[in-house]
Formats: structure tokens, sequence, C-alpha cells
DNA sequence: CCATATTTGTTCGTATGTATC
DNA sequence: AGATACATACGAACAAATATG
């Protein structure tokens, strides 16, 4: 088979999204009204969905249909990474969402990343990002309990890490170190982030410090692929 | 249904694969055996192994079979990036291949990029990057053909880079800007990468400027998610 | 709020094409 | 060349989530 039929589906709807005669949030029409319309059986339009759903174009909801995800945005990624900051200026309107807040012993690799001692407590705090209303990014973000008492108080008040650290005496922090790498959405991941389980993500594994190199947050970010482009800026 | 058969298929093999009761380069056992061993379709098997082949586990190759991929390498990224040095820094034999060498004038892209006037000319250099002879990513490069004379002739010689750049006069260069995004592989960048299509790529596109700021390098570079941890070192 | 139709998700069966061994 | 194994495609049925009246 020197192409398959999928593919060529895959290809025209993909068109139809990029040149913008279906517009992000748009539905598209069911897998019934697709295969009529290409002649073919509702497997093979499926597997065409399939691929653009992965790709992030598309994002389809059980007993609801499928629909055209939304633009991409640009992240700066450096010492100085800070999530409002960054979305707005690429022009968006940033915030978050707190899921989960909870206190317990950190563990060893906890420990190890924020330099805790064997008894150390963090606070952990997931949640989702948003840039314009749209899910950008999941993260899980651990504090030391500890060293800054209050913060889980500050996090559920505030909803912005730079503030809620403020709150608790932290005045300036900065990033020593971020690991980078690609996996795919799982169901809950997927969920939260209004894609495909299957899509592309991008993670992220950071470790921000205070002025004095005293370890402040460790956590990780899981960007969707499609929706965001990270930025590196080595100057 | 609460969960489907084939993300629990998907689930044993892929814990088989990762507490190494499988190793790389292993084959697992075809379609129709997998299918009796869990009792059920073929089809059924096939949606689990195409997960896995998503998450960069297996790959699957017509008429051959499934087989087991390769582990994980960290690739430091940073102001000076050196790929040799980066995979050997990892305790692995780092090697390249080139597949496409040409001199072209530039896109409007490649020209804002390099810096170059309206007539310019790039060197494009595209092929495969390994670790222990696995691949791990695919590189397109950019080089300024008028200012970096000679400089297809030296890729075609020594295969890296940094001793290209320095046989046309480069002796040392530093990485400007980094821009990261993820997608997944096509056909084409997944045969070349040994990866299933599908599976999640994290890309990359840099500039290298010499001592003095002017461009000499840039290009995009495409990494095996699953294979390869990017590694940000803010120092 | 509830009943019902709609829509996507999963699983089975079957057949055929195509690459590999 | 033949057997094996993965890839694609069609058809049918039911489950589960959603939308609609």
């Amino acid at each position: 088979m020197t192409d398959a039929i999928w593919t060529a589906i895959a290809e025209t709807l993909r068109r139809e999204i990029v040149e913008g005669s279906r517009q992000p949030g748009d539905r598209l029409p069911t897998e019934a009204q697709l295969s009529r319309r290409f002649g073919v059986n509702r497997h093979t339009v499926r597997r065409a969905l399939s691929r653009l759903g992965e790709e992030g174009l598309v994002h389809s909801r059980r007993g609801a249909g499928a629909f055209v995800a939304a633009r991409r945005t640009e992240y700066p990624l450096g010492a100085r990474v800070r999530f409002h900051r960054n979305i707005r200026a690429g022009g968006r309107l940033p915030s978050r969402r707190i899921d989960h807040l909870e206190e317990r012993p950190a563990t060893a690799e906890e420990a190890e990343a924020l330099e805790l001692g064997p008894s150390g407590r963090i606070v952990l705090a997931e949640g989702v990002s948003f840039a314009d209303g749209c899910p950008i990014a999941l993260f899980a973000s651990r504090f030391p309990a500890e060293r800054l008492a209050g913060i889980a108080q500050a996090l559920a008040e505030v909803a912005s890490v730079t503030e809620a650290l403020a709150r608790v005496g932290v005045g300036d922090y900065a990033r020593r170190s971020t690991r980078i790498g690609g996996e795919l959405a799982d169901p809950a991941q997927a969920a939260k982030l209004e894609l495909s389980p299957g899509a592309p993500l991008v993670w992220t594994e950071s470790l921000n410090v205070d002025p004095g190199g005293v370890p402040v947050e460790y956590g990780f970010t899981y960007f969707s692929g499609e929706r965001v482009t990270l930025v590196l800026d080595h100057s």
C-alpha cells in the first residue's frame, strides 16, 4: 500500500484546520458523517482522527464529538522562570488552578532535591496552568514545609508561586537546573489538559533556589507539546 | 467500561519490559501469539502494541515483528552544546551519519536567522546522531556558505560539527538561543530513528554564533523523547 | 430531573495487501 | 517462491459519556 486511506483523510482534515476553515473550538462533523463524506468505514475515519488527536490538532470527547484545539503559546525557559510574567509577555492572560494540596513526609528523591534531612516534610501542590483559559501545562511542585512555614496557606490564597513564596519570606528565587523529556499523555493528564490521550507532552523537572542557593521549590511541569513552545535564551 | 482490556495488556507488556525480563533488541511474541496468551482478538493486542510503540518502548516492523527499544540517554543543553562531548560524558560512544548535503539559496527564515543578505546561500546538512549505535536524534543544520567557504567539504570529511567549523576558521562557538517543542514522529522520521510513527519527539531550534556574535550554524534537532532527556544547567 | 437519542470508545470477526524472512 | 507477520480496511455489536427534549 503506497499510502493508506486514513493518512489522506487526516491530511485533508489537517489542511482544513491549519488553513483556518475550521476555527479553534469548532466541532468537527461526527464520525458517521465523515465516513459518509469520504466513503469509508467509520474505523478508517477514526484512525485519521486518532492521528490528529495525537498531533494536538483536535480533541475528542466521548458522547460529545471532536473539537479543533487552540493555538501555540511561547514559554521562555531560563534562570528566572515566572509563569504569570511569561504568559503575559506573550500577550495572553495567565491563570492557575490548584487541584491538590497536601503536606506529607518527603520521599528520598524529594529530600535529596530539596536538601532535606531524613524526616523532612514537603508541601505538594498539583494543578493546571492556563493561557487565555486554555490549559497549557500540568504542574506538581514540592516545597520544603519546615523551611517555608505557611507555604500551603499562601499557595491556596494567591495561586501564584512567586507571590506565595514572597509571603513566606522568599523575596527572590532562581532556577538552578532543568531537565527536559518527552512522553505521551495518559488519560488523566489528557483530561486535565483537554487533549486526547497519547498526545505528546514535554516535561520539565526543575529546581528553584533562593539567592543563598537554598532550594525552595522542586517540581515537574508537563507542557502540551503542541500548544507550547519552550524558548531558551543563553545570554 | 471502567478500563479497557488493551490498557491492561499494554501495562503488562510495559512492566515486562521495564522490569528487564525483556531486553532491548528482544523480539516480542507475534500478535497472534499475544492474542492467544491474553485471550483477546488480535486488534486488541494491536491497540496495546500501538500505545507501547508511541511511548517508544517497542518498535514494530511490517513482516518482521515488534522489538524492544533501547534505553534513555542524557543530553546536556546549554550555551556550549557539543554533541560528541555530550554523548561521551554520558559514557556512550557518539557517531553521526550525514544523509544529505547541499548548497542552495537561503530561504527568508534561514537568511534572517543567519543574518544573511537577500542573495545569501547556505549549506544544509541533514542526518542522524547515534549513541552506542542507537539513533537518538535527527539534525538539519544550515551554515552560511559564503562566510564559511569549504564548510560542505569539511562536513563530509570529519562528520563532527565542531571539527568542521574549526577547519573553516571557527575555533569556538556558543549557542545563542534554543527553542523547544514537542511533536509526533512522521513515518520518515520514525524510520530513520528506528521508532514507530507517532512516537513523541522533542525538537530544538538553535542558533550558534562565533565569539564575535556572528551566526555560524542554525538548525533543528529532533530527539526521540523516550530515548533522550535534555538537561539544562542555569549556572 | 429524567428519558432518550446521539456520539464516541471498545471489542470482536473477517478479508486482503505488503514487507520480511 | 513460499510462509510468516504486520498493516489496512470493512462490518457488526455493545458500552459509556454526553446532549437534548
